[in-house]
DNA sequence: TTGTACGCGTTATCAA
DNA sequence: TTGATAACGCGTACAA
């Protein structure tokens, strides 16, 4: 399978394969880059030179002449470790047979030092692009530092965070919505709603959601009962036994994501409480959890692999444009989809 | 904060520090390489020019010069999202501040050409080294392919995989047999395993460890009820079902994951048994499922962070011999935790 | 103990 | 359209 000629069994150069194909370095590097300016036949002879010798080019070589590394960089400050992972496979399917890497760097956005941190690392690897997943895609700051750097990003959000070449989105506050409907339609009218984390763009566009929901359905925000949770089961727990002690107690809760929703369902089984016959629930992210509760909890899904491919190909896309040119044009928005699955039933009387 | 002489706004190279110190080229290259051959005085020179320069040493030039990248792979093939998180999590504690990055490669163990990409891509690359993670980690061929391409691997799995310097192992078989004894303490006497995938090192071990604690109780193996299951959830169901089937029906069941007991629990729950009062279930992994489950899976938890703290460092170790010289001897076996959560109840009666 | 000259494999410049 | 030659930034013989 290797090269027949790879005489000194080292990986051959691109001088074995201008010296085999009688022509120049340069010329051996404009076919591997392809550039117009070629004449068939030379190109040709190259071609089978390269294929006779296996040559590969060599990607430290190229880093260094063109003072920039193949490698796209993951930047994440997920807790949610599915999403992260199926993100990475829908990178890789893009990034797949061609030249490029992908590292994946976890950040810690409570880190003082993050931004500098971040900044050192583009630096030092240079890298072709930066893919930021949320929560820290929202932070403008974060881009800023990418653009000094001379480094491509593309920011993936639950509604877009910057122009269309920067990003790729959810949209949350509508699929919410959406979901809150189905709660309507099962005749719950007293709702309970756990928030996420202040400041986190995906909790705003869920909470915005639900209150479309309400208002389309004239039932008084008023009436709704809210509670402060940070994403975490434990903060889903706490909110669960909050929003339950209440008289009248609701019907039915949107947790702003599946763990909290697996807290609040753990809140009510503690107390008794039937789900779905006492307690209609819908988190949001389908994560693993969500399928494997009892009941299996109603949820929304991000199509987080297709986010992942349209994300680096934004990236990569100028740098390669032979990548698959011939393709349709890259949407902005991803809409994420309801699943209904056990946890709502019709409003007990 | 940048280096204040940074004249053309590009980065300083090895010639600046050179010429501010007043020394060659080599002698800096010296001190970045913590040659002991040095002059007192000539160090402080050389390491004051770097710092008033921020200085920071090239990588990919490094990587050209020394025909070796500063990346460790971690190739995986593991459906277990938080087990890859966490293990990363792992890794980038030990390289957190060093030169290193880390590159994430999945790959299909399921595809013909799976050898030669991982061989593709270690000699395009030509990283440090490689993390291999189970099931991956089993197969001894793409052992031998980093071997072959000279790259250094270090194996993680159920049990140790090779010798101490290139590998990090659990004890499952051991674990599973302290957590079996928990359901004997409880009185259960009619046993199920579900069955880990045919072929998989992991589902052997601990298929290994229920048997010593079956022939520790003298609970006869003739009388446990085997089900054949693929670490996945619905093969959990479909476990679960059959063995619920049987008369006498067993009173608790050990699978050998949490996505299965999780399957285990809905088959049981979908046929009106209570967990855990009729039926005792254990799994293994402490995936984030296990604790959000009704009532909490008892399970089994790997060190995954701490191995993956581990591996990394016996992979740089012999590259980054100044990594943190004066620590203790890196382990091979990293024992588990059994965590005994609720579901796990005296035998009925 | 330090410096000189060259190699690593590719791309860029600019002339032919 | 092609080629000779110089970068790119660092490491290593080998000499001093």
């Amino acid at each position: 399978m290797r090269g027949s000629t790879g005489a000194k069994g080292e990986a051959p150069t691109i001088n074995d394969v201008a010296a085999l194909a009688g022509v120049s370095k340069k010329t051996v590097s404009r076919v591997i880059n392809k550039s117009p300016l070629l004449t068939e036949p030379t190109r040709k002879k190259v071609e089978a030179a390269i294929v006779e010798l296996g040559f590969v080019p060599n990607p430290q070589a190229r880093a260094l002449a063109l003072r920039r590394n193949f490698l796209i960089v993951l930047l994440h400050d997920n807790p949610n470790a599915q999403t992260v992972q199926n993100f990475q496979k829908g990178v890789l399917q893009t990034i797949g047979d061609s030249d490029l890497a992908l590292v994946v760097r976890p950040v810690d956005r409570t880190s003082d030092g993050m931004l500098e941190d971040v900044r050192a690392f583009l630096e030092k690897h240079r890298p072709l692009g930066v893919l930021l997943l949320p929560p820290i895609s929202e932070r403008d700051d974060l881009a800023e530092v990418c653009r000094a750097c001379g480094v491509e990003y593309v920011r993936v959000g639950s509604a877009p965070l910057d122009d269309e070449a920067h990003c790729v989105a959810s949209n949350d506050r509508e699929v919410v919505r959406e979901a809150c409907k189905a709660l309507i339609a099962a005749g719950h009218r007293r709702f309970g709603f756990v928030r996420g984390p202040a400041g986190f763009r995906s909790a705003l566009e869920r909470e915005e959601g639900f209150r479309d929901a309400m208002n389309g359905a004239g039932v008084a925000i008023d009436d709704v009962l809210f509670a402060q949770g940070n994403y975490r089961f434990d903060s889903g727990i706490a909110a669960g036994n909050q929003l339950l002690l209440a008289t009248p107690r609701p019907t039915a809760i949107f947790a702003s994501n599946d763990e909290m929703a697996a807290g609040v369902m753990h809140a009510a089984k503690a107390r008794g409480i039937d789900v779905p016959d006492d307690l209609s629930i819908v988190g949001f992210d389908d994560s693993p959890t969500a399928s494997h509760l009892w009941p299996p909890l109603s949820t929304v899904r991000w199509p987080i692999v297709e986010m992942g491919r349209v994300a680096a190909r934004k990236l990569v896309e100028r740098y390669l444009p032979d990548i698959d040119d011939d393709e349709k044009e890259l949407p902005t928005r991803l809409p994420s989809t309801f699943i209904d699955r056990g946890s709502i039933a019709p409003r007990p009387d």
